[in-house]
DNA sequence: CTGAAAGCGCTTACAG
DNA sequence: CTGAAAGCGCTTACAG
């Protein structure tokens, strides 16, 4: 079957390509009700469907927000937190028409990625891992675009009047586990996080660090390998070996303190009266053998809502009005701690 | 500062814009060595990035993929099935310079997505829930669509040239199950599955239930809310009160079956010696108290890098070599069964 | 109320 | 080896 255009529309209903254009568009100013009605029965017939390409060169604008995730693993889209943001973004984008473009990118390619090497969104989002400094190089390498570009869960580095940060209370809903936490007084206690550096851990992990330290507690930090269950319940086993068991044991996600509290209840160790045990995110609610974990809930969706919106906003606006959010993590208090 | 285009790179550099446009898309045929010097300098200091729309009107195709998930709920893109096949299919899409496109949308909705509305993607993946009608006209919509469409997951419905199904063996793997299951003669068996409807899940049903009537072996069926974990932990305990323990507990993903093995180690039953409990997609390795739960591996991942090829392939080729394709799935063997 | 025409930024067959 | 020109399918300011 032919191409269906503007042009074969206007044909068949015997009107001007212009009249089509508004019709389709819904401008119904100065024309008529009965032209209007014949060009949608010509639309209907022949299936019209517009071509998007063409109204976004016409317009200049692509209606496509990318999303950029940096990222040494393929299953970038994996992570619980990303997907959260992801859905956000896209649920608010799809309201206004617009769609999300997603692109993990190995921290290697990132100049070969082509979001960079061309223009083919209106604005791009960032999601980032690796050090302070190749996140700081990342953003100025998107920054010098010349595109609005918003950052999920980074400090500020890059200063730039086109750039957003957008970010959750990391800090806060770490500092509120850790007040929690401290409540007993432990003598020991044990933090475990991944060893892929994402600054929103590190942030959750300096906010414990710091509470600690002015409560005068001590506090180990355990780094493991995040993709692996088994690998993790192992370098917690062995820690524990080596330094006895803690009187808490805080993870950086509830991914983590879920493989804890298992293999604490495992060795017959009883949380939360041997060992507390915390984790972060709360994307769900949490529990095993009656008891429920504590943690902090993580305003992932929300995030990603939120993104969306300042991105529309700044598209019609043609500047941010803020360059800094942050939304609040809310202490979730169950039995384990 | 002001747009950068072809031709102000073909007036820095003294050329034609049919140049540069040579140059930048990497055709040198024809074109002297210090001509392309000339031009790439002059694209490096005027920091010229092609417009892909303009490109994409030209030669009327996109290099966008689009991806509709159809679900109630706008967490459409946290399960992770779904994000297993979006990782591999937007990992596959980048290395040839395509994007993938993610839209959730709500059973209502879907005849107002502007996927369906307009021409914005070269093709469509689909990924759907519901009746097996609901799916059915859904594909039908998109059919019409006159574009390339290649559904994950589902039984071949519509037979048009231009629709391919991605599927994998869930049959064949929940039937793999249900026989290591049934070596041990349960004297009553518990299926667990959530309430949505989607086909995967159907398919698993179906095959174990096949497979245990064939053996003369009952089983009963307890369908219960997937977003909760607390509802199905509360939904299989009520069903044990209310039938008896079972002497296995098959979960239609690795998820429920997490839940049922903490929740009856949690009454003191002894798995595998009293209970049997297997899951499905082991996604990663999943074990708990010494015990690792027996399931039955999804490739999801794969079928998503399948999809990404066999659309590449229909988009040169002009249309798709096989309409069905299947991936194995095959048995995990843990100790839980 | 309607239409002719310019033009968005590219690519490409063709002529030189 | 290089460039002039047509045209992809739309939108919109403008004239009638």
């Amino acid at each position: 079957m032919a191409k269906v255009n503007l042009h074969t529309v206007a044909a068949h209903a015997g009107v001007s390509t212009a009249t089509v254009s508004k019709v389709v568009n819904g401008v119904r100013q100065g024309i008529s009700a009965e032209t209007v009605m014949r060009v949608q029965e010509a639309v209907r017939m022949l299936g019209y469907r517009p071509n998007r390409t063409a109204r976004e060169l016409r317009t200049l604008q692509r209606s496509i927000i990318g999303m950029t995730i940096v990222d040494p693993s393929p299953m970038f889209l994996a992570d619980p937190f990303t997907t959260h943001v992801a859905a956000g973004l896209s649920n608010r984008l799809s309201e206004k028409g617009f769609g999300l473009l997603v692109h993990g990118v190995k921290p290697k390619q990132i100049n070969d990625s082509f979001l960079v090497r061309e223009t083919v969104v209106d604005a791009i989002c960032l999601m980032l891992s690796g050090s302070a400094a190749s996140r700081r190089s990342t953003i100025q390498l998107f920054a010098d675009l010349g595109q609005p570009i918003l950052v999920f869960q980074d400090k500020p580095s890059i200063e730039a009047a086109d750039v957003c940060y957008v970010n959750q209370d990391d800090a806060g809903g770490a500092d509120a586990l850790a007040r929690h936490v401290l409540r007993r007084n432990p003598a020991s206690t044990l933090i475990v996080i991944p060893k892929i550096f994402w600054p929103a851990i590190e942030a959750r992990l300096d906010a414990i660090w710091q509470c600690f330290k002015q409560a005068g507690r001590p506090a180990r930090i355990l780094r493991c390998d995040e993709n692996n269950r088994e690998a993790i319940a192992q370098a917690i086993t062995d820690n524990i070996d080596r330094h006895g068991l803690p009187e808490a044991v805080m993870g950086s996600n509830d991914r983590i303190a879920a493989i804890a509290l298992r293999l604490l209840t495992a060795q017959g160790v009883k949380v939360p009266e041997q060992v507390a045990v915390t984790g972060f995110n709360a994307f769900e609610p949490y529990s095993q053998d009656r008891v429920t974990l504590t943690s902090a809930r993580s305003p992932a969706f929300e995030l990603g809502q939120l993104g969306a919106e300042l991105l529309l906003a700044r598209l019609r606006a043609g500047a941010f009005e803020r360059l800094e959010y942050t939304l609040p993590v809310s202490l979730v208090e169950g039995t384990s701690a």
